[in-house]
DNA sequence: TTGAAATACGAACGTCCGTTTTGTAGACTC
DNA sequence: GAGTCTACAAAACGGACGTTCGTATTTCAA
């Protein structure tokens, strides 16, 4: 664990730099002055960018999971697991967790027409397996008789995260608070009418 | 209208190559290359990248308005004119109006903690505007009786945007088609539950 | 104490960036 | 037809980029 402990300095500074300047947007030269290092150094750690981005997007999913996803486990299964992992987020970005916002959604939408950017296909890959998370738990509400047995699980993970995309243009916007309000509203009201 | 062509034709492709690389990653040689001139040709029209870019995003504000808004001026006020909009937003994205997707959305989020970029200003006002127009239909079809009279015009406008975003992450999963069809869904489900 | 491996520095490379300058065609005006 | 103006090409600038390399420092084992 403390070993490699300038690798994992490097990456924890990286993660926050492509999360505001993007994944594109990182450079080598860029992180060395966070870290007040050589490039040189950096380059040690990584042999190339492509190198770094895709160690950044692990790391950023480490930190992702540790926020939103693990919360969840500590809960009974079913509703109660859907309702942590709503708040997890919210919590999440109110956190700053990452200072850019929510890193994949960023990265998502900054990469998704970029196809020569290795790191694309591990983005798209972390967010897929983040809503088939909700699907799941939606799926495992329904059979718990949480939520209403005719519920689309997929629609109900489409609605679920386009609520919390709508946090991220408000908060864009300047809005945040509001985003949040407007969206735990949201949210809430979703489960509402889902419920069994 | 046939003046200044040259200006034209560099607005409109370095409109798509900001959609596909975002305002930042725009550079004048890029450009100059898509359009077969030389950097100093484009330096010529556009003193400095930051005019450039904010050329781009008005260009990119005629575009979406053609494309999004004028529409609706053709039907009759209300909740027809609420439904032109939904159906003319997804008839923009799937003719890939811009080529990377939804250009406000990717310049936002793109922008939103780079206070250095001057563009970003524009970016946020334009969108605003847009999330404004939303929330005066439905104020409207409040006020003809179409919608319900407790409805909250602010949420409305929340949740009809934020379906639209789903769409633009499904389609950065490679998932276009399915993101459309959830989005219709979850779009139409809000004005019939938001229905009088 | 010596040797080997790990670590990071600092300089250099070629490329691309935004920007400025200079040169040069062709179209206007007088 | 000489002068002027516009539109663009071409070249160069300083700087940042990703990457490589030689070297100095540290760490640890023998």
């Amino acid at each position: 664990m403390a070993r490699d402990n300038s690798r994992e300095s490097i990456l924890d500074r990286a993660v926050q730099i492509a999360s505001v300047k993007g994944l594109d947007g990182l450079s080598i030269g860029g992180v060395a002055a966070a870290v007040a290092m050589s490039k040189g150094g950096i380059c040690a750690h990584f042999p190339s960018k492509a190198t770094l981005q895709a160690a950044v997007v692990e790391r950023a999913a480490e930190i992702f999971r540790g926020a939103v996803v693990e919360p969840i486990f500590a809960r009974p299964p079913g509703l109660e697991r859907l309702r942590t992992l709503t708040d997890a987020w919210f919590s999440y970005l109110a956190a700053e967790t990452f200072e850019g916002g929510c890193f994949f959604t960023n990265a998502l939408l900054e990469l998704d027409n970029l196809e020569e950017v290795e790191a694309r296909g591990a983005v798209a890959g972390q967010y897929g397996r983040y809503l088939d998370l909700i699907e799941r738990l939606a799926v495992e509400a329904i059979a718990r008789g949480e939520l209403r047995a005719e519920l689309n699980s997929r629609r109900f993970a489409f609605e679920l995260l386009s609520s919390q995309l709508g946090v991220l243009v408000w908060r864009g916007l300047g809005k945040t608070e509001e985003g949040f309000a407007l969206a735990r509203a949201a949210s809430n009201d979703l489960l509402v009418r889902s419920a069994a």
